[in-house]
DNA sequence: AGCTATTTATAATG
DNA sequence: TCATTATAAATAGCT
């Protein structure tokens, strides 16, 4: 409908392109409108220029947004709609499953007991202390494995240093430093460092017991 | 373009509409297609037609969710992927929450404590410990709680009997059943109710300190 | 669904 | 980009 018949098959000029492209628009959209209009239907027309602009005609009564999700529910092809809802779903099982986590935490710090039976109180005091054993066991084992350490790094430390004297008495035949006796007991220097198990124990005592104050670090409790 | 000239407004025939419907269908969607090869252009084409028939035309070149996606891009409307990429955001770090609290749980349980160093398992020590004081003192309250509602019961009960055998004695002067003196020790019967401290302590103890077949329930630690 | 008179869209042009 | 116009294309009314 023009000066002249054309082929339909991509305008190579891109003025041309461009001009078409504008005059097609206008006439696409006035037709998308027409038939809302005349038929009463709803129509949504998105187009990108080959330059990449956007042009868009929406039917009056509804949006662009209402026409998709129409579109996904009744071709049954999906978009995103069930994605979403399937996160959805996860997202409040995944939060249900927080909150739960988060009552047995409290429940294990000593709060909200209130909603426990006899029989959950003495599982739970049971399984405290049950814990609480497995939790010494392993503090004492860092405690001795640390000491280890220390023991082998003085005795290092010592056996060196008895080299360096030697050297120095093979040197000028007069020792000047040195320990009191050959054979010194450095386990008592260990005592020292190693202290007792008391020294472990110090922690600052709160009055009223909040582990966000403590060096255990709790994470927030409070639902997300 | 036709017969005669329309006004654009909606057609109250239906069948005419229908028709009408059909007719520019085919044209709207020529169009589009024309538009596309012509202009290099992408388009997207929704319509519902009055009776809910859906119709649609895309570029051959992509799909109604690239253009959708696009379109949400270049415009800025946010359909679907804003709300999706926050949920997914959401999504995320709940897990990384829940992964946290499954953590702090394993700990509160005596599992992966070699994560830990000597001060944080020094305050999850002392944690337990004054956990395991509110809880016992819990415990204790809920039992005592327990016996006094039983007692009240027994006393009730007797108070009752005692009425009863009043009656039957002023009835027929003849007491057949009762207790054997007038000041009956129902403190000793509650001893056998209450038993002692060591009936609530029977637990099974399995060989690997297992929450899950305890009485107190632990939630599933594996990731979700 | 076809036909065709007529309207409408638009290609070429200025 | 805008206006004009000759012509192609779409389609309203009819069968």
């Amino acid at each position: 409908m023009g000066r002249g018949k054309i082929e339909i098959k991509k305008i190579e000029n891109t003025t041309n392109r461009q001009v078409t492209y504008s005059k097609r628009r206008t006439g696409i959209m006035k037709k998308a409108n027409e038939l809302t209009v005349l038929c009463d239907a709803e129509v949504s027309l998105i187009m990108f220029s080959s330059t990449g602009k956007l042009s868009e005609y929406c039917s009056p009564s509804t949006d662009t947004k209402r026409i998709v999700d129409r579109y996904e529910k009744v071709s049954g092809i999906n978009l995103w709609s069930a994605q979403y809802e399937k996160m959805h779903r996860t997202l409040n099982h995944l939060k249900e499953i927080n909150s739960n986590l988060r009552k047995e935490i409290r429940n294990r710090i000593g709060e909200d007991l209130d909603g426990l039976d006899i029989n959950e109180l003495r599982g739970l005091e049971q399984n405290l202390d049950e814990t609480l054993k497995i939790v010494r066991q392993r503090k004492y084992h860092v405690i001795s494995t640390q000491t280890e350490t220390y023991k082998k790094k003085l005795k290092n430390s010592y056996e060196a240093h008895k080299g360096l004297l030697r050297e120095m008495e093979m040197n000028d035949e007069q020792p000047i430093y040195g320990f009191a006796n050959d054979d010194p007991n450095y386990e008592n220097v260990i005592a020292v460092t190693n202290g007792g198990d008391h020294v472990y124990e110090y922690r600052v005592q709160p009055s009223q017991p909040n582990l966000h104050r403590m060096g255990y670090d709790s994470h927030d409790l409070r639902l997300a």
